[in-house]
RNA sequence: GGCGCUAUCGUCUAGGGGACUAGGACGGGGCCCUCUCAAGGCCCAAACACGGGUUCGAAUCCCGUUAGCGCUACCA
């Protein structure tokens, strides 16, 4: 048996929609699983709204995502001869008519049918018109599609992941497959293409469940063998609709923005629609290629959950090397327009554990770099208003004994040892001292333990942001 | 309206006739750990849409109802 030949085709009118890359994922992941090829085709016969802008922005979220491509990208738009080819090949054949209505006249006969209550369905006035009529419209000029003509019967076909799905051909219309300017209508044009590039399995979405039958007709009145369909669920918004740009991000490159890990998001984007089976939640590249089958894929629309994507990435965050997201945080400091002058991999390894996207490790790392870019935040204000004058006396408690510890001894060991005896000599519990150098030194109550905080932000850091801190709190009094 | 698809905790899902007192994860609540938070550990609340069949037995199979979604272009 020869391997599984699949494609992912986009067409070049948005972003990388993140409904899109999923099937991009399946797509890839049944290649990658069965040995088999992934075409990628861009499907760019609209040309009004095709770009190539659009075109690079897809392949780059698809290279971010780690999803790779054997063949191609192809381009839809160069093959509109063999298109045309085949449009007219069905129509010498008598498997399609030409068609002269009007977009007026055909949206009178709809709108006609609409008021009387009745499904639409084309007239097939044209499939009337007698050889001399026709040649005489051809020879005048009048502009003419070619519309397929649907044989009546059952059409049906097991898909890979709705079992059967059977459709009647006396419910589907004569859809037109070449418009009046020769180019090939989305139907032609993916049929055409599918066999030329021999794809064996189309894996798509659900909204082209309707599109399959007339797809397979063509098929069938081409000679050809259809083949395999799996039509894998939409993606849905926390409300049940159709994910769309006012349910917020919903392009690839938003969440690359946001500060998501590639392997997070592919991660999320598998588990949705689509089941291992058991328990299995984190599934790392290699282990979701070997357990990946068309029929794990989902029925059921699934609802795309922002916050357990979140929860993903800081699953990923927690176990990657501080080291292998350097480049990330650096790229986004740099963003931030932040000064790194020095090595910040040990500010991201005690960061990073607490953190959900880079986004949130950057901010972070950038404050341990220097602690006047904290913000005081409402946590840290409590703080201060409940201490009163013990925040800025407890503060100046701590410096003496901090600032007696030489730079080659700040380390997380003795800075927890220097701040436990500051503490029991002056019958104070941990916390009392080590809540105000926290939010002395970043703004808020929340952060690695103290001790590992003073280390990574460096000594001469520290030491002048705490008096600094203490002289803005201390209110006047005499803080000794 | 027509045609089609779908239906298990709020969300993602396990489950493919008896192992179900329906399991896991996110989120929520609580406890432990603890200088705070996160992580981690333990615990709690939370679902088989409804109605008929089939069967000794149904979350699982069949039919219907309801609801949701998709498509219904000389868009893709």
């Amino acid at each position: 048996m020869s391997k599984p030949r699949v494609r992912f085709a986009p067409s070049p009118t948005g972003y990388l929609h993140v409904g899109g890359a999923r099937t991009a994922l399946f797509n890839w992941l049944y290649a990658q699983h069965t040995g088999g090829t992934h075409v990628l085709r861009i499907e760019d016969t609209d040309r009004e709204r095709s770009t190539e802008e659009h075109t690079r922005i897809i392949l780059d979220g698809l290279r971010w995502l780690g999803i790779t491509w054997d063949e191609g990208p192809y381009f839809q738009g160069e093959y509109a001869a063999r298109h045309q080819a085949d449009a007219e090949r069905l129509l010498a054949e008598g498997k399609a008519y030409r068609c002269f209505c009007t977009k007026e006249e055909l949206e009178a006969e709809r709108a006609k049918a609409e008021a009387a209550g009745t499904g639409y369905r084309y007239s097939r006035r044209c499939f009337k018109l007698g050889a001399e009529q026709v040649q005489e419209r051809i020879r005048k000029g009048t502009p003419s599609t070619i519309r397929f003509i649907m044989p009546d019967g059952e059409i049906a076909w097991d898909d890979a992941v709705h079992e059967r799905i059977s459709f009647q051909g006396r419910d589907l219309d004569d859809f037109v497959i070449l418009r009046s300017d020769n180019s090939a209508i989305y139907n032609l044009a993916v049929v055409s293409d599918d066999i030329a590039m021999r794809i064996s399995h189309v894996i798509r979405g659900d909204d082209h469940i309707s599109n399959t039958p007339k797809q397979i007709a063509l098929y069938r009145a081409l000679g050809q063998e259809p083949p395999v369909f799996a039509h894998v669920p939409m993606i849905l918004g926390a409300d049940g609709k159709k994910l769309s740009k006012r349910h917020g991000a919903t392009a690839v490159g938003d969440y690359q923005e946001q500060g998501i890990l590639p392997a997070a998001m592919r991660n999320f984007l598998a588990l949705l629609g689509w089941s291992p089976g058991g328990d299995r939640e984190i599934l790392k590249g290699d282990e979701m290629i070997r357990l990946f089958t068309l029929e794990g894929i989902q029925k059921k629309a699934a609802v795309f959950d922002t916050t357990k994507l979140e929860w993903m990435n800081g699953q990923y965050l927690s176990a990657l090397p501080a080291d292998e997201l350097l480049e990330p945080v650096r790229r986004q400091l740099e963003h931030m327009k932040v000064k790194i002058d020095r090595d910040i991999v040990p500010m991201i390894e005690s960061v990073k554990a607490r953190s959900r996207t880079i986004l949130h490790v950057a901010e972070q790392v950038a404050v341990r770099l220097d602690p006047d870019r904290s913000v005081l935040d409402a946590k840290g204000e409590a703080l201060i208003r409940k201490m009163g004058s013990a925040f800025a006396r407890n503060l100046v408690l701590a410096s003496g004994p901090l600032e007696a510890i030489g730079p080659q001894e700040w380390t997380a060991d003795k800075l927890l040892e220097t701040l436990r005896t500051v503490a029991e000599s002056h019958g104070l519990k941990l916390g009392d001292v080590m809540q105000p150098v926290r939010v002395a030194l970043t703004g808020s109550t929340v952060s690695e333990p103290v001790n590992e905080l003073l280390a990574v932000v460096g000594r001469e850091r520290a030491l002048r942001r705490l008096e600094e801190t203490a002289r803005r709190w201390g209110g006047g009094e005499s803080a000794a």
